[in-house]
DNA sequence: CCTACCGATCGGTAGG
DNA sequence: CCTACCGATCGGTAGG
């Protein structure tokens, strides 16, 4: 599973063989058969178990309560969290799941509305309380979202980018932006 | 090469065969080979073209120098002004410029270095002389570039969400967050 | 522009 | 876990 996340990152799912999965862990193509059943199933495997990593996040943040800005907050730490723990599954999961077959894809698709919707709802929750700048909740969401996409892209463990650094950036960049200003 | 960038949007590049491009264009796949040398150059050509319109913008906002505030207010506009002429070649070129041939993506990536350092400069300036806060100008720099990138994802000319409207929000929730406060 | 076709490679199976 | 192999499909060429 991670040869296979880390191929699908740098490749792309389509572009990854069966054969080059088989090569990264020193195996002949047809002996991965006896550890998954298809190529799908590893994107499959890849696609929802990070799903589930956002949504029980998510799930967290909602139960822990506090005021929006707060709950924002823990959002945009979630996101890092998750980049951090695991870059390469991440990225896959990002750009890759679009190549899921129809009825996984419908799935994935209605888990990232149902995660969307929970996070518009927090940004809802505090343009009401006059904390957040009125706005057009789907694109104050989807610039959030977009700009927390980056991490991955750029994230390299080994040299370390100070996560504490990036936290704050963002936080800055983002929250101020959101605030109202009187 | 329109139909071509809507099948390397919607499926990818790898997954986008010479035969889907060819029922596209009700022709037989052999008969594409006319036109075009191999699929390598139709990924070149698009990758290539959209990278010369953001270089070509950056120009101009660099020559029509003022303060970095208006200077970066008006990259912004480039960005949202890129996306919005052409959504569908654009996502291939943001999604799709992984698979060009080494030699191509080499000068690729220079082509993108150069554009980011002319960017980044522009950032320094401005918390340089204050009007920023200061930060880390590669961590700003893509969390900037990086919430630019959904509006392809997201944009549908049809559907009109308001060019203005986005540029508002955008405008507002990353300018406001750059802004020095004192 | 087409028909006919090339060698290479694909995901996956049979059988041991 | 391997060898051997399947039918399908790939990007691309020859020749008209």
């Amino acid at each position: 599973m991670e040869a296979a996340a880390r191929l699908f990152r740098d490749k792309g799912y389509s572009a990854t063989s069966m054969r080059d999965l088989a090569q990264a862990v020193h195996l002949q193509a047809s002996s991965l058969y006896n550890h998954i059943s298809s190529k799908q199933e590893i994107l499959r495997d890849i696609c929802f178990r990070n799903a589930q990593r956002y949504l029980t996040g998510i799930a967290a943040v909602e139960k822990a309560g506090g005021t929006p800005l707060a709950q924002v907050e823990a959002l945009l730490d979630l996101h890092l969290d998750v980049v951090a723990e695991d870059v390469t599954s991440i990225t896959a999961f990002n750009d890759e799941w679009r190549h899921l077959d129809p009825q996984a894809l419908d799935e994935f698709v209605q888990l990232r509305k149902d995660y969307e919707n929970r996070f518009r709802a927090i940004l809802q929750s505090g343009i009401a309380d006059g904390t957040f700048k009125a706005g057009d909740t789907n694109l104050l969401l989807f610039t959030i979202l977009s700009s927390l996409r980056w991490v991955h892209d750029w994230y390299k463990p080994d040299r370390k980018p100070q996560l504490k650094q990036v936290r704050q950036t963002v936080h800055q960049l983002l929250l101020e932006g959101l605030k109202n200003s009187h």
